[in-house]
RNA sequence: UGAGAUGGCCAGACAAUCGCGCUAUGGCAUUUGCCACAGUGAGGAAAGUCCGGGCUCCAAUGGGCAAGGUGCCAGAUAACUUCUGGGAGGCGUGAGCCUACGGCCAGUGCAACAGAGAGUAAACCGCCAGAUAAUUUUCGGAUUAUUCGGUAAGGGUGAAAGGGUGCGGUAAGAGCGCACCGCGCAACUGGUAACAGUUGUGGCAUGGUAAACCCCACCUGGAGCAAGACCAAAUAGAAGAGCAGUGUGCUUGCACACAGAUAUGGCCCGUAUCGUUCUUGGGUAGGUUGCUUGAGGCAAACGGUGACGUUUGUCCCAGAUGAAUGAUUGUUCUCGACAGAACCCGGCUUAUCGGCCAUCUCAUUUU
RNA sequence: CGGGGUAUAGCGCAGUCUGGUAGCGCACUUGUCUGGGGGACAAGGGGUCGCAAGUUCGAAUCUUGCUACUCCGA
């Protein structure tokens, strides 16, 4: 059962300060992963889509949306750590097909970097 | 059949799996929650923020000025830069469409360059009469030049040159006279009105520009849900109240006297810091609320040319807050555009793949 | 989400209120001075005035609608 409730989102301006200034970065196909442990018991995320990036709010919500879902069904193979996907200028070029093979590879590293313990 | 005009409607569909917000019910915890099941869940523009209103706070009970807005007339509306009907002008064969459409005969200004002249008109070329001179002569005159006058018909300049066309008239011309057209004024008729029609009259007066200042008529207080209301840590500061160390006295909880406490340090001097508890108000982080039942939708009847209004019945139809509608797969079709609510409504404007319906127009063919 | 501002030459800015000629500085090009560079002097080029409609005889300027950038309110 793979849930994505309201307390696997990173709802406080504190964490993102956070993730932003220890994280560990990776970026490709448009996307930057940052990660960084956390105490909460479960991995959580957070998002930053640039309106700079994406202009229309219909596509940025999509974008959104395709992250959560795939966050949601990846969430196993992560540990407890705080992710924040940041967009680039190039996402902008790509399909929602591409964006979640890249997710899928993005999930992949970050489960890697920071084995379930 | 083809080409159009106007108005309205829709915005891929269905199924499976995994998920999200809100609401109701039930269960478990009772503290914020968790679980189950059911219902519900973006738009015609949600957009731009260009207008108007509700709502909230601030200001003000009034009047005037300033500033801004609107601008044919009548109506609709909570209100409007909106809508409806009508008038005028323009476009189209037509159905129809478009129009910031009050006033420069109240005043002030502006019009570069060109042009003689740009507004109480003006003689550059030209046209015409007279005078003078020359030439010529059939002795009537003719031609040329100069000068002084007349003249707005023609040329030329310009975006624009002070009514247009025709006839008369004249030395040449001229609203100088006449006819028609245009314009102004007056009366009458129709119309709520804008305006239209008829008659008479004037004889050209009144050129353009008000999205130039302005005049006239009408309208407008300012800010915006990050408005505003409520709850409320920590820290610093403010106000108030109680308590405070040591010794003595006695009436045993009061009075009097003396200053202190902590840190540094072996101790003194010295140096540094300074009460403690509670309450009050203020209000930060944070949270709650405002937050969706409304100038609401749908249907019918009635009134109205219509916008719209009235009555009855019926329905409840997003309410998030780092921000909910998605992903994957399958089937199918016409292969899916523009695009995401953030306090709420009425409009306008802009973006947009296509499809459907109704009414109407034109052309062609057939009967 | 709400409320303002700006857009003119490669860059930074005037001109817009009050409509007729688009200008200033730096930069660029050419020439002269110098043995050369630097520097100075002289001459020159370079503009859909963000885009599109309208008003006007005429629009960078006035009006309306779009576009981009930017500031403020937590």
């Amino acid at each position: 059962m793979a849930k994505f409730s309201r307390a696997m989102r990173m709802n406080n301006p504190r964490d993102y300060t956070r993730v932003f200034r220890q994280a560990k970065r990776s970026s490709k196909g448009g996307l930057t992963v940052l990660t960084v442990e956390n105490s909460v018991g479960h991995p959580r995320l957070g998002l930053a889509i640039a309106k700079k990036h994406l202009k229309l709010a219909t596509r940025r919500n999509q974008l959104k949306r395709v992250i959560r879902t795939s966050f949601r069904q990846h969430q196993s193979v992560l540990a407890n750590i705080d992710i924040v996907v940041l967009s680039r200028g190039d996402v902008s070029q790509r399909e929602m097909a591409q964006i979640w093979v890249t997710l899928e590879r993005h999930w992949q590293t970050v489960a890697t970097q920071w084995q379930k313990s």
